[in-house]
RNA sequence: GCACAGGUGGGUGAGUGGUUAAAGCCGGCAGACUGUAAAUCUGCUCCUCCUAGCGAGGUACGGAGGUUCGAAUCCUCCCCUGUGCACCA
């Protein structure tokens, strides 16, 4: 028989972190009848594969699991499959494509290669929704329908807000929050956690699974992690996430970026750091070094230390020192890709020199041939680069004086030079080196 | 089904016949500043093409037609959203 720790003990760690915990006087009385039975309480955290890619705000949720994991009990990492294929009703704006089932299956997969950077491989039981939920029939259903009121369903702000403002609700969408729940009773989960914004679907549980004559689980919420904006929650297409499948120098930059105010946000949430170590960094640490051991750390978690190091080293060349950092980007670009198809061809020829990036060139290689001098447009090699998505925006940039060839600004939309040859462009912060070959 | 109100660029939201590629705001990108940032200030923010400039052209205000020298703006039909009505035969 397992042993567990103390129940006061348990909890403290539970509780570190947490929002909000409902109802706290249950988790302990289920932790007391744990410990004394020996029985590991069944944890439940579903998530929505709707996305293949886990950002930091996900780790929030993981690390919490983990803890429960740390203590003894099991978790569940429950795939959402099934309310993928319902489409997913996050309020904003419209419907999203339902996914396949190949699609999902995919998502699925390359969702638990990246949780298991946090969770146990081992001791972790990974679940799919559907596996219940398919099993449903039209009458399972409606008695299932039956047991939750409309008005208890307008009680969740998103569909209230969207009621009142007389945009419109799916009825497809109210369906979710009962499909979730429905997973607590199949699990019969003791626990569930989840972000503060899941908490409607999270109580749903508790009554669902009191009206199958279970004991209601736990709720367990956790705070959203705010992005890098440090306003709107941490989220891909709101574009101010952190992938924790990204490389290790873009990670460190991205963290690097948020605003002092965030640091100590993100140290709360995503580190291992007590609460009065913590305090005691916000009074004595130098902000951009308390920052710069933040990102170390969080690279570590993902990567591994000696990349965090690596990372650190690249991101002070980079932005510190201006030099270029070793891990920069390689684009391969064909010569035919950038020409330039316009006149300007012709008075190169004629000896101009009015675009003379190839002295540069030159001048790092005395063994380039002058033969080999090429007209380039700035704008589609630009574009062709990955730097900007249309000539137009890359057109705008090059006045904007935004664009860097070989450390210098460049302000004109043809350069000259030797081809083939390594380019060093840089676009603001984003540089690469690209390759341009006949 | 009927009535009414709506559908504008990444998001909000102006604009009701003519310098309107479409105000303002937000977001985004870039430049300056700095401790990487944030804040602040400045510029940009549909696409294509050109030796690049207050350049040339093309698309754009739910969809399709129409009126007009000219439409996001007026008309017709359709699609979509919201609200109200629906019974007392």
């Amino acid at each position: 028989m397992p042993t567990f720790a103390p129940v006061d003990e348990q909890l403290a760690y539970l509780k570190k972190g947490s929002a909000e915990i409902v109802k706290e006087s249950e988790l302990r009385a289920k932790l007391e009848k744990s410990r004394a039975s020996g029985k590991p309480l069944r944890i439940k955290a579903g998530f929505d594969p709707t996305a293949p890619d886990l950002h930091l705000g996900h780790t929030v949720l993981m690390r919490k699991l983990k803890h429960f994991q740390d203590l003894g009990h099991t978790v569940t990492f429950l795939i959402g499959d099934f309310t993928a294929m319902i489409g997913d009703p996050t309020g904003r704006s419209a419907t999203r494509p339902p996914l396949s089932g190949d699609e999902i299956m995919r998502n699925a997969k390359t969702y638990m290669a990246q949780v298991f950077k946090i969770l146990n491989p081992v001791t972790t039981q990974t679940r799919f929704n559907s596996e219940w939920l398919n099993k449903l029939k039209g009458e399972d259903w409606i008695r299932l329908a039956a047991k939750i009121t409309v008005s208890q369903m307008l009680e969740r702000e998103d569909f209230h807000k969207r009621f009142m403002e007389e945009k419109p609700i799916a009825l497809h969408e109210l369906l979710y929050p009962l499909a979730q729940g429905y997973d607590s009773v199949a699990l019969q989960s003791d626990v569930e956690l989840g972000g503060t914004d899941q908490k409607f679907n999270l109580l749903m549980g508790r009554e669902l699974q009191r009206s199958f004559g279970q004991e209601s689980q736990v709720v367990l919420t956790m705070p959203i992690l705010e992005g890098l904006d440090g306003v709107q929650k941490m989220s891909k297409s709101y574009g101010n996430a952190i992938g924790i499948q990204e490389p290790p120098l873009e990670m460190y930059g991205k963290v690097m970026s948020i605003s002092d105010q965030m640091m100590w946000r993100f140290y709360e949430l995503l580190t291992d750091v007590k609460v009065g170590e913590i305090e005691q960094m916000k009074r004595e640490a130098h902000p951009m070094q308390a920052k710069k051991d933040l990102a170390q750390r969080i690279v570590k978690d993902f990567h591994s230390a000696e990349a965090a190091t690596k990372a650190a080293e690249d991101w002070a060349k980079q932005f510190q020192k201006d030099q270029v950092p070793d891990s920069v980007q390689r684009v391969a670009v064909k010569l035919d890709r950038v020409a330039v198809t316009g006149g300007a061809k012709e008075f190169l020829r004629e000896g101009g020199t009015q675009f003379p990036l190839w002295q540069a060139q030159k001048a790092e290689d005395e063994s380039l041939d002058p033969q080999n001098i090429k007209p380039v447009r700035l704008d589609k090699l630009l574009t062709e680069a990955g730097f900007v998505d249309s000539r137009t925006e890359a057109s705008r940039k090059i006045r904007e004086k935004a664009v860097r060839v070989m450390n210098k600004v460049v302000q004109v939309p043809i350069v000259a030079i030797f081809v083939p040859c390594d380019l060093l462009t840089s676009l603001g912060r984003q540089t690469k080196i690209v390759s341009i070959t006949e």
